[in-house]
DNA sequence: CCTCATTAATTGATCGCCGAGACAAACGAA
DNA sequence: TTCGTTTGTCTCGGCGATCAATTAATGAGG
């Protein structure tokens, strides 16, 4: 069996004549993507290429059946209407998968977006083990893949979705302290326990939520953001350029153990005053509910809804933790701008759900904190992918590979005899 | 007279065949600038291009003298002996300029890295106004253009660094506050008053020192590093992938307020607790030498040296205040490590002047509060650059456009026939 | 001293891809 | 019905990279 585990993204520069082909096919399923359906000119037209180009290279992606020609549009315009295209690609999926402290989490769809498998399970993975883990994670993997099969899409690629550090070159799993896991080969296991011949990317799962908002979110196609994952702990996945920033190291974002109250309280990880001390959900039910403390156990969804639901009765003690949680969100949040100056920060997670109480004070907080004032225009957005953001990231990451990579993953190109 | 801005980067995606004509023959440039002299064939292998299309590139940067033949390597090796290559483009030169709140300086130098210009003029920017300091930036801009000249190169661009928040796409200052610059835009009259047809690129001073430190400083080659520049303020620059980071706005790296006690002292920007007023030369001085209180107009760089005598000889106060700033340096640092993942910090200005005392302390409080712990790999080093980095940076930028854009920049091919 | 093996660089042939312009197709307007 | 307009295809030429063969320049060995 031959491990498919994806190697760095090695940007590819075109060098030879078929770098270039690869790279204008790219670039039309790129726009096609983006702009759901155009004609050929239109492409032609947004890409700066020929039309006989554009024709040549929609011509090869039909053959490959990545798009599909959505018909004619009879607009009454002058001339000859337009036989617009579309991604197509129903017989490719993408699979994502989140694995997390309490629960596995699935996003199967096509290449179109079309979504084919959507499902969440709870799993305490700290308390399996990583070889129990590994095991439950494939099978939920392989019903997936079945399911995709049946509904007519073999998928290309599979994405997963780890909290904590993970060495996204080798696919390997470096840290996670939540799951207790050290220097797991997630990506080879993965790919041995399923048999399957396609690659295997693994990543952390605030990058691939930032991917996730920036496919297809609040903030699509937004270059230049920054999201936060809410929940006990915070993450921050960053997308620059509209491409993920993994750092020297893979380890960028790390944004939960932020120093920003030197005197202040002792965080989970030893150090002093940590964002998470403030910002986490644990500081949140603490100040909000103080009679009931904390468990690791609980749901972190099912508490933020407990808590909305005291804020929307008007209890004065949540409205005041919240307040300050918020007024921390946006120091906190005006570190990240400072130093990224993205156009949006996305939150997730517990964040999302409280957002109507949450945002505003972190959104004048923000204000107050931003160096160039409101020349840097830097808004907090609720995502609404809610807990399943990272698993629609993954799928994300897998078809963007299919994208930038058209002839390398779907060759041999499918015979038209078969049918 | 025509206005040569640039406009932004615009990653020139390349689609056509003159495009990747173009890509290539950057390739080969870059590969140059990088090592120095190799032979065609050693080019060919470490690009993956072949040797007949290198020695067809070669051809074509000697024709336009980027390049030239340094001479026959006699290596005693089997074989036929290698014919080294080597950036030339001595007639080809690129100026960097940096106005600053007292100097302004100059970097000039050829596409080989030889410098042919290195000035620092004193100068009082704020007293002077902006228009009384661009007829003096111009004038020393005048001036090194014609030594640059009386040496053989003739500019194929000129960078500007600016102590401020840049729009660099239109080359506009939008607000330098300690230079009290409103929205200038300083490319195009400074590309007015100059009368040259050549690009005008602004950019913002520590980019541009982050910029220098990763073509030719202390970190060159490093993708991944953060720049601080240490004066009365303290900025950043950020190279991400071997690119500079400028976000949204162009407002990325904004260092020096960051939030890093809350509780802290009130900073001249009204907030409370900027990374500033913790390690700024003005709290430096303020600890270290309390009755002798800082004075806007002193040259920084004379205090930083005035402090290092005192080091030297031992002074315990200085000492402590040293170890103190020391401390918050390493803090902010890591607060740069944690979100960025560099593989270095490089700090510059007082920094530098005092690397040997502060840095021990700086880098042990970040080893203790990055959160990837050993794993990520960051260490602050010193530049040896001083105070002249960004004005070298800015004349890096201007190679690395000519690099970027070998026939864009050098069209028409020289005549040979007029030789 | 001459030949051979070895590595470097060039030359000519070939293939692949994009771009230009002619051409066919499919409409609305008059 | 004819004309103008727009869309898409087709063919050809140009350009650029690869490939194979050739020339160039050396050291090793008999």
């Amino acid at each position: 069996m031959e491990h498919h585990v994806t190697r760095a993204a090695e940007a590819a520069a075109p060098t030879s004549s078929p770098m270039l082909r690869q790279t204008n096919l790219s670039l039309v399923l790129r726009h096609l993507r983006d702009h759901v359906s155009r004609s050929r000119a239109d492409i032609a037209e947004a890409t700066g290429l020929h039309r006989a180009t554009v024709s040549n290279l929609v011509a090869e992606l039909l053959e490959r059946r990545l798009v599909r020609e959505t018909g004619i549009e009879h607009v009454g315009a002058i001339g000859r209407p337009r036989r617009s295209v579309a991604l197509h690609g129903a017989h490719v999926g993408a699979l994502g998968l989140e694995i997390n402290v309490d629960y596995i989490s699935v996003h199967g769809s096509d290449l179109s977006g079309r979504v084919l498998v959507e499902r969440r399970v709870g799993f305490d993975t700290m308390a399996s083990g990583p070889d129990r883990s590994l095991r439950r994670l494939s099978r939920v993997a392989r019903e997936a893949v079945e399911a995709m099969k049946r509904a007519g899409a073999v998928p290309a690629g599979l994405g997963v979705a780890v909290p904590g550090l993970v060495d996204v070159a080798r696919g390997v799993v470096t840290f996670a302290p939540n799951l207790d896991w050290h220097d797991l080969p997630l990506a080879a296991r993965l790919s041995t326990a399923l048999g399957l011949s396609v690659p295997v990317m693994v990543d952390n799962d605030a990058n691939l939520a930032a991917l996730a908002e920036h496919t297809a979110g609040v903030a699509a196609g937004t270059p230049h953001l920054v999201y936060l994952t809410g929940e006990v702990g915070v993450g921050g996945g960053i997308i620059i350029d509209g491409k993920l920033l993994r750092g020297a190291d893979g380890f960028s974002g790390e944004v939960g153990h932020l120093p920003v109250d030197p005197g202040g309280a002792r965080c989970g990880c030893g150090r002093h005053g940590c964002w998470e001390t403030k910002v986490g959900l644990a500081a949140l039910v603490r100040m909000a509910m103080p009679e009931q403390p904390y468990q690791p156990v609980t749901d972190p969804e099912e508490r933020a809804t407990e808590i909305a639901r005291g804020l929307a009765a008007g209890d004065r003690r949540m409205l005041a933790a919240v307040a300050e949680v918020g007024r921390w969100l946006g120091l906190g949040g005006s570190i990240v701008a400072n130093l990224f100056n993205p156009r949006v920060i996305v939150v997730g997670g517990y964040f999302a759900t409280l957002a109507e109480w949450l945002l505003p004070h972190a959104q004048a907080e923000l204000e107050r904190l931003v160096v160039a004032g409101p020349a840097a225009q830097c808004r907090f957005t609720a995502s609404n992918f809610g807990f399943g953001a990272a698993s629609r990231g993954a799928a994300s990451m897998v078809i963007n590979r299919l994208i930038d990579h058209p002839t390398t993953i779907m060759d041999p190109i499918p015979r038209l005899a078969a049918y």
